[in-house]
DNA sequence: CATACTTTGATCGGTTACCGTACAAAGGGC
DNA sequence: GCCCTTTGTACGGTAACCGATCAAAGTATG
């Protein structure tokens, strides 16, 4: 509540210092419809023809919007089509992972223009990370797809629960060596954009629900099996942080209080079962009755399993099958308790895609009293690995869509008129 | 997404059918804040006093406010008390239990003026239901508290998902005597009022927000454990439905693997551990180690064991203690997902206090990770039976405050401006 | 106790951002 | 060729905010 009672419904008060309160809405509109004429703007916003066309009129000079031409007509005078500028201006998305670092350069459409990507000790090593970013990000922008194109802001992506009112400080716990600091305001300044941090979880959410998805889903839960699990969720089209910023961990979910011991000190959490560590050591366990298997005899990774299961190796499918299981145990309670309305699997583990879904769907159908709960959709991640720093960028074109003034004014958009 | 877009980031419309759009803003501030003057409103809402002077005498007509005598000075001139009428108007709150009905109805403030209740088969009976709620509604507003004052609307609780889109329409697999319909649009048109509709979990932690927490809370979870196991959850200030209305379903969260077989056909749900049937099962089957109990000898229901373990009775303690304990874990697994700040627990089991609350306060330290999580606040309901028709009434009160237009006009409100 | 300064609340003119109406341009259909 | 549509623009009107000003009624200060 607080001091909020302003936006009680939406209601708000006239900025003054900002010009138009709709212009925003319009820009918006357009960007979502990609081409769109005056006249539709003003049907689909219900603001007045005359309005609209003030509102556009300023709009223009941006750069942003371009008038392309005249469209069909509907038995009248024919429309001006106006067309969002996809690639007005790029977008610097950054992804720490435990142990790497990538950067993507997106434009307005979260197409990736560039990609960088660098193996590096994140956990250990604060000073040698901020480095590298900065690097890569100098890399990306340097590329020829960049050339000329204003940039509007860095997004970075944690591997830390973001407090949403400390987005600079970091959890203790899962970094230590960071001593709370992120750091990276240079990197902002250097461009003179700002810069917007979340978690990497929640960011692959977003890119997935932004670009993953045909239609608009306002409820979507993203998973990341990899070393780790994690996941974030969308709840009614915006990033669910929980009260401190910590929602969505579901790696340590009862799943088996007989299972293993886990590293948070319990039994049967979903990492025992499901993590990397826990399939190639379920592999190694099972190995003595599966000589035949491809990874008899020798070290193997995760990585590794998952191949032999693709390539129809009976031990890595068994182990693969019973770690679905479990999974799909844990997402069918996330499922009865967020009630999404897709779930979408990202990580090294989705690669497996129809050898898993199977039994993930079986187990979840079981577990999920509910119809419209277990009609949730499961799907796999559409943008794989690019997935959390294309979401670290969709954060920044998220923030400026709804607030344009936090878009760089563009010098040549003379030409754009045509 | 959808049409919203006018309401992206807060934007709106002017609507030019409702005079003065801050004037809600105001209404719900001065509600808020009980007393205040118009020169501490502008300081608040960041308005001009010349503004905020037109909104208040445009809102004092409407009888919910009144000029309360002068305060004290602060050095210059005594500012004039602004106060909110909290008995202006009446609300009705209903709730459908499983068994019973029972009807609150409250003044603007969420005081209970009126209380009605009758044990009645709500599951099998829905035209004899709709009428024990029509009666009880009658025998409210029959009472002294409520004479000459208007009613705003009536809330409905319902033991069954809503739909958010679809507020009319019950669930068959809950209710299926009810056939999908909820048929109690005749008692609102028989006042003139709106009706509002939404699940009894969500009501309760509702109410549990507005008038159980000293603090303003966004983050709350509100557990009931009576029959059945229920939950409503508050996200960012607003009741959380989820995708279908279904969230927040607890009761079939997997505890246990090996455990009992559910109605729900799987094994180890927390209503096997932790249900009334799961209760006296269990005490059922310890009595043979107690045979000193007062529990021996005899049948007995969960309240015989929850006062028999308020006595201090060891069999009772046993099994309560044992169900805290799955209780627990299943309230960390939803803290890890949801991170409220505050959880609130509530039903028949919520009598038990102080005997439960050390078991499950370890379970969840055991079971939760990080230290923000496990930091969320878990007590007992303060308002105790009573809540989810509270909640009803609130959610025609939260509807008001956020469209004053909602409110009935006051006849009388010449006396009330001194 | 008179004076200066504060604080509150009301009034009034000004500004902004919207609307509706009117109109010109440019099309389609019979 | 005529009439009717549709699009985009121009212009006056209006609702809802602000700032400045002022009267009323207090406190602080000499």
């Amino acid at each position: 509540m607080n001091n909020d009672f302003l936006n009680w419904k939406g209601l708000r008060r006239t900025d003054p210092d900002r010009p138009r309160p709709l212009a925003d809405a319009v820009l918006r509109l357009i960007w979502e419809e990609h081409r769109i004429s005056r006249a539709d703007i003003a049907l689909r916003a219900g603001l007045s023809r005359s309005t609209v066309s003030e509102i556009v009129g300023e709009i223009l000079p941006l750069g942003l919007v371009a008038e392309m031409g005249e469209g069909p007509s509907s038995g009248g005078r024919r429309p001006i089509v106006l067309e969002f500028q996809d690639d007005a201006c790029v977008i610097l998305g950054v992804e720490m992972g435990a142990a790497h670092v990538a950067v993507a350069l997106t434009n307005l459409r979260g197409a990736v223009l560039a990609w960088e990507s660098r193996e590096h000790p994140v956990r250990s090593d604060p000073p040698g990370t901020r480095r590298v970013i900065a690097e890569l990000c100098a890399k990306c922008l340097a590329a020829p797809a960049a050339a000329g194109r204003p940039l509007v802001g860095v997004g970075v992506a944690v591997p830390s629960p973001v407090d949403p009112s400390q987005p600079d400080r970091l959890s203790t716990i899962v970094l230590p060596a960071w001593e709370e600091k992120l750091g990276l305001e240079s990197l902002g300044e250097q461009y003179g954009v700002p810069l917007f941090v979340d978690n990497d979880a929640n960011l692959g959410a977003l890119a997935e629900q932004w670009w993953g998805l045909e239609e608009d889903v306002d409820h979507l839960a993203y998973i990341k099996v990899a070393t780790g699990i994690g996941s974030g969720h969308i709840i009614d089209g915006e990033i669910y942080r929980g009260a401190t910023g910590v929602a969505g961990e579901i790696g340590h979910i009862a799943i088996d209080p007989q299972g293993e011991r886990c590293i948070c000190g319990l039994r049967g959490c979903l990492v025992t079962l499901v993590g990397a560590q826990a399939l190639v050591a379920r592999a190694a366990a099972l190995v003595a009755d599966y000589p035949d298997s491809a990874l008899a005899g020798g070290e193997f990774t995760v990585h590794d399993i998952e191949d032999a299961a693709l390539a129809g190796d009976p031990l890595a499918l068994q182990v693969v099958c019973e770690a679905a299981g479990h999974l799909g145990t844990a997402i069918a309670g996330l499922m009865n308790l967020m009630n999404p309305s897709v779930v979408v699997l990202g990580g090294g583990f989705a690669r497996l895609r129809d050898l898993i879904l199977d039994p993930l769907r079986e187990r979840i159908r079981n577990r999920t009293l509910v119809d419209s709960v277990a009609a949730a959709e499961i799907r796999f991640s559409e943008l794989g690995p690019q997935s959390v720093a294309i979401g670290a960028a969709t954060l920044v074109l998220k923030a400026a869509l709804g607030d344009s003034s936090l878009f760089p004014l563009i010098e040549s958009s003379a030409e754009a008129s045509q």
